[in-house]
DNA sequence: GATGAATGAGAATTCATTCAT
DNA sequence: TATGAATGAATTCTCATTCAT
């Protein structure tokens, strides 16, 4: 975990790296449990520029948390083909949310399970990032298929999304490509299971019905 | 939550006044920000007593996760109609799980939130507890339409099922009833989004499709 | 410096045996410069045990502060032979400050070195109980001559008070007493210099007589 | 208290620049309280080169107490009237004490409470000025009247002149002005309290005729 | 069955001080 | 002359845990 790092390097650049170390420790412990001495030693620094740089362990992990929601963000953003169709929309922002996840597991783990349940300052950030994340999906929903609850199903679509990231990340060597679980999740959402295969009468036994029941 | 208890309580009671008493303050504190202290006081005991009866802080926390992954397990397992249709087994499983959710906040916090973020001996145990319900929704999956993909497909389902329990939790005053997120969930992911409404055509823009490109 | 102490000692012993190291402590070094690890030491006790009692270091402090003022000022009170005349009256309450700061020379130090040093909560505090002494011997002094100027005598007295008895705190092997103190400081203040000498009788007038008394 | 200073400034200059910055902070925070960071800023400068001007926080502030102490004594001494009477000399030196506290109101801070507090180097350093002081003062005493006893005599003056300068940089607005605290001072110093009063004809004797004079 | 008294180990944070330039 | 980068050594405070009764 330690770091190979020169003596006298440019303020940026060190903050980058105690960064790093931080979401890397962050991650793996936790808020509470995670040491400032740990995530200096990580970062390769002494635990006093840490504190120079970053002024607090609350500080640091907010750091964390603004750096790796951005960067979800972005990729997220950045991966929706605009102008496409909302389901097209949904399919390339989920690709980008699932490679982004694949590729930095520690950013993720940061975001989806550690800062959630730290009680206040951070919670709301996480809740926020989130918030919009379901505004998004639900707008595209909506777009879609216009339907009425689209809140809830935002809210199931993501979290399967982020089940299904979780699952992944933990699965052994040959993880689900990103493509893979968003054609999975995609054809879930889109079709349903009932299409998922042969069934020819879903509706019957469905869980419309059942909900009359 | 505190609690004024009379003395020369039996022990059986005192165990579970202190378990209650761990599950509400690990709920809301995490594990490690949870204290003995504010815990024994909770329980409206001194803290010797409750290493007398639960040996360490592992210990308890450990004996909170099972006590509350029973209690769910049960109700869902209680809930299912066995004999019915895998649909109907479904339906009536994510009932079950959203009510125990919705009237056992704090076990529903610790498993899902809290459990998860602790580093091992606890994670493992909630991840078998994970691990057995996704393997009973995949089996329900498989005996429905025996669809490949199972594993994902459960995977992405229960993610659904927690992330609209957590919505709920915290959602204002008129939250969703069991039965509303259970109707919305089965929608969801029986019919997809795209039969949710409108759209006649569901197949022609479908995810699969998309999958393909 | 440390204690001979026995374990298992009831709560109001243990405190006051850390409110004693402490305030020898403070009193030798300064709030600042004192550290709980050297007063718990003192006090024979060990760290956490003066935190569970003393909450912290600021508590701590003020407690000792809150003590001494009170010791010092009940000293005082004790002395003042009420109904005398006002001169009598003075005499006797500084003989008792003097004799109370001899035997108490680290709570006179805390008193009137150390927290009036310390910003904020303390110096309040102490600046109170200072303020109470000038108030009480302004009014002896306006009771003896009526005098304009009131305050600011008053100002003087207790400073040339404080100043002797730093004086006598620090003077080597047969230090003054509180009599000849008190003697000094009423020949000083109520008879003034110009009587000091050129007065062929000092014994007539002033401290001395009173301290005959 | 900060500045923005032009680079490139001799040696003398930033060296007072920096004893005025460290004067400043230490009489505001205490030796022990006052960070070299802070002073550094307040002087505006980096803290590397306080260190290379002044080697370390001990000679930092012992730079600032003899530099203080000197300017004090030299305030006194040349407002001594030499020649005059003894009466006149305190007088007058009372009155060039009480408007250099007056003028420069933290180095009279930084010698009169902080630099006693500190324990060893520096306390020795303030003892020694308070009592060339005392023996200058008790000079003039023994000049004026032969008293024995001159010792106490000269303690309580100083005291009490010392006590007044702190009640007249505390007080609000119209602070009493040097004039009017020697004026005291030497009214209860020389006449004593019970002439303060009593006396038909206080203008007579004392510090206001002093003064007039 | 129950507790008041007590502590070892470790956490966050600060500070005086020094290089390398 | 002057500084940005960096740290060893404290210091305050908290916590899980254990005795002795």
């Amino acid at each position: 975990m330690a770091a190979a790092n020169s003596r006298r390097v440019p303020r940026a650049e060190r903050e980058r790296q105690m960064l790093d170390a931080a979401v890397a420790v962050f991650a793996r412990r936790g808020y509470r449990a995670a040491s400032m001495d740990e995530i200096a030693e990580a970062a390769g620094v002494s635990k006093p520029l840490v504190y120079l740089y970053l002024n607090s362990k609350d500080e640091l992990f907010s750091a964390c948390i603004r750096r790796e929601a951005a960067a979800l963000t972005a990729a997220v953003r950045d991966a929706v083909e605009e102008g496409a169709t909302p389901e097209r929309q949904l399919w390339s922002g989920l690709l980008g949310f699932f490679e982004h996840a694949a590729v930095h597991p520690d950013g993720w783990t940061l975001l989806y399970s550690q800062a959630r349940t730290v009680g206040e300052p951070f919670a709301a950030e996480v809740a926020v990032l989130r918030a919009e994340i379901v505004a998004f999906v639900a707008a595209l929903i909506a777009a879609a298929c216009g339907s009425r609850d689209v809140e809830a199903y935002a809210h199931a679509l993501v979290g399967a999304a982020e089940s299904l990231a979780g699952w992944a990340a933990a699965a052994p060597a040959p993880a689900p490509t990103g493509k893979e679980l968003a054609a999975s999740l995609m054809t879930f959402a889109w079709s349903g299971l009932s299409r998922a295969l042969p069934a020819p009468d879903p509706e019957a036994a469905g869980g419309s019905s059942a909900a009359e029941g």
